[in-house]
DNA sequence: TCCTGTGAAACGGTTCACAGCC
DNA sequence: GGCTGTGAACCGTTTCACAGGA
């Protein structure tokens, strides 16, 4: 149980976890740390280094065990257990995610869908009535919800996030294009497309600064 | 014109054009680095180490020219020009990015949709109809696309993405929770929402080690 | 012999601190 | 005096290499 575990071992592990399982299904028995980084995408080095910071899985001269490393990474990443997660804004991203169905494969369940247009609200989607964002506060302590997702216009963004916070949320999901401010203890992640691409035609750009063959 | 630009601060760059954006329309004609670091999340030295990487934009004693660094950044990101995007995956999430304002507002035409669905294909979004993916070389050098979004199953996702290579594509953002191979003149970004939703429960999880208070 | 676990070295990104120009 | 641009110090991450157990 290490103090600190960087983001991108954070990444690692779930991309080990991903492989784990299409060995798992395979019904594959055992993975070497060479196996795995193979398909998980990195180094052997990486995948030592990065499972040695939770304790030792494995056994010298033979590998890992399939079903008993994936259980742990499950157990570690916090996939041992169901989450509610509050789904504020409910546009297209809101709607791609509400119906993706490996969230609930993982144990994500949302539990509720708030927007701020009178049209949207009271319309259901499958079984989850849209309500008010003045709602905010009461379905994340009445779910008991610690996840939210943050689908909406820059400009509501930190004050939703402030409320979700101070309702109990322990960590946000923001697909609008600010950098929240939350004490520390909340965990965030971003989620910003446009600047996805912008990195690829950055990319582009540099390798070839003509500029687009378009 | 640096040879190797850190991702990280290809991100930040992103940010400042953001909060650029927000000055100049705000009237504001100079900015410090300080400043800048405010509204963009991080610090003045980042600031000052990620725009020297590109030139010496800024004037000692007084700060940044607003309209003149937005417009240098929108250079370096390649916004200068417009892109042409095919995107491949009629679902939720490829109609969420379809009709998602910001990308036209960057530079992002999405000029082509591709789906192996049979019910999916000849439908039309907007003035664009969707065609079957056996069309994706043919839409890529007609189009002379060179970004490609992958909206598609993870088992679908390595073998478009080398059709799509092949036809000359130079940039993929990636949906699918699989790591693609490419060459190294092709540029991917992964996106990968059940991963973030992991950052999160395991975040809280390491924080709290009884488990989320559901 | 095979493969893990882990110190140690190498690398790259971040932060500091200040010289130099307005 | 104010603020940029940048070498140098610092720090965390990645990579290497090997000791040691199966």
């Amino acid at each position: 149980m290490p103090r600190r575990v960087s983001e991108s071992t954070i990444r690692r592990l779930s991309h080990y976890l991903r492989a784990l399982e299409r060995l798992e299904s395979d019904g594959v028995p055992t993975v070497s740390s060479d196996e795995l980084a193979e398909r998980g995408g990195t180094t052997a080095a990486h995948v030592r280094k990065d499972l040695s910071q939770f304790g030792s899985f494995g056994k010298r001269g033979l590998g890992y065990k399939v079903p008993e490393l994936s259980d742990r990474l499950r157990r570690i990443l916090g996939l041992d257990a169901r989450w509610r997660v509050v789904l504020v804004g409910a546009g297209r991203i809101g709607s791609a995610l509400f119906e993706y169905p490996n969230f609930a494969a993982r144990g994500y369940d949302c539990v509720a869908v708030l927007d701020a247009d009178p049209d949207k609200i009271g319309r259901s989607w499958g079984s989850v009535r849209i309500r008010p964002v003045e709602d905010l506060e009461d379905v994340i302590k009445g779910f008991g919800a610690s996840l939210v997702v943050l689908a909406v216009p820059p400009e509501a963004a930190q004050c939703l996030a402030e409320r979700a916070v101070a309702a109990g949320a322990r960590g946000i999901m923001n697909f609008a294009a600010v950098q929240l401010r939350v004490p520390a203890h909340v965990a965030v992640t971003d989620v910003n497309l446009v600047m996805e691409l912008e990195a690829l035609s950055f990319a582009i750009t540099q390798a070839e600064p003509a500029g687009p063959a378009v």
